[in-house]
DNA sequence: CAATTAAATCAAAAATAATTGATTAAAAGA
DNA sequence: TCTTTTAATCAATTATTTTTGATTTAATTG
């Protein structure tokens, strides 16, 4: 075993995978990952008007994805883009939703 | 059109996978999920003892994965049996998350 | 048929999560 | 510097889920 290896036990493993299908398990927050994943790189203010939901709680939702690591934050002066991290969301889900939530072949 | 399909619009396709995720999003489901891909079929007297819950909660927590189509139940005799939907979650899951929750190559 | 076992369901309580509106912080421009 | 804009955070409320123990239902066995 490398001295870097992290083994997880299998506690730990499920924790962080509740965690993840915790953070897609609401609509807003698929609505989010399906806007993102159509736009590419969003700010939240033109997210905001796109799903039309208050600031705060559009925020709200964002930081759920964001702890999960299911999106990406990138900060460009004033502005928040937030965009689908590919990687992640291909490591979760089938192939079946590519489109849906993550970006197509 | 065919006369049998079925056509959803978008928010009745986020509310499904809203559900269908949100039955993913427990570390007591998910141990479900990958006791029931080890074992095969199992009644819930005998999950109870191997996941060490009580059997009320286990009912209700077998309640919300068969809800969804995730499990299969079988009932025989006295006893019911769960398993895994495979077809069900392979189309939900990446091929990362196939032995871990259902079944593999 | 009475007793036992398996497992679903129910209602009340406890725990978590989401919504709301206000506040804060940070960047940009006049 | 003062004002405006972007967006995170906070505290209070509301809503949803989960847990718990008891009850119910159905099948099996003596």
């Amino acid at each position: 075993m490398s001295a870097t290896q992290i083994v997880l036990n299998q506690d730990q493993t499920f924790k962080t995978y509740e965690k993840k299908f915790k953070a897609l398990s609401d609509e807003i927050r698929l609505k989010v990952m399906y806007e993102l994943n159509q736009r590419g790189q969003v700010c939240v203010c033109d997210l905001s008007d796109i799903i039309e939901l208050p600031q705060s709680k559009l925020s709200y939702h964002l930081k759920i994805l964001l702890d999960v690591e299911l999106i990406k934050r990138e900060k460009i002066g004033t502005w928040n883009y937030y965009s689908v991290n590919e990687k992640a969301v291909k490591l979760l889900l089938s192939e079946e939703l590519r489109c849906l939530f993550y970006p197509g072949k």
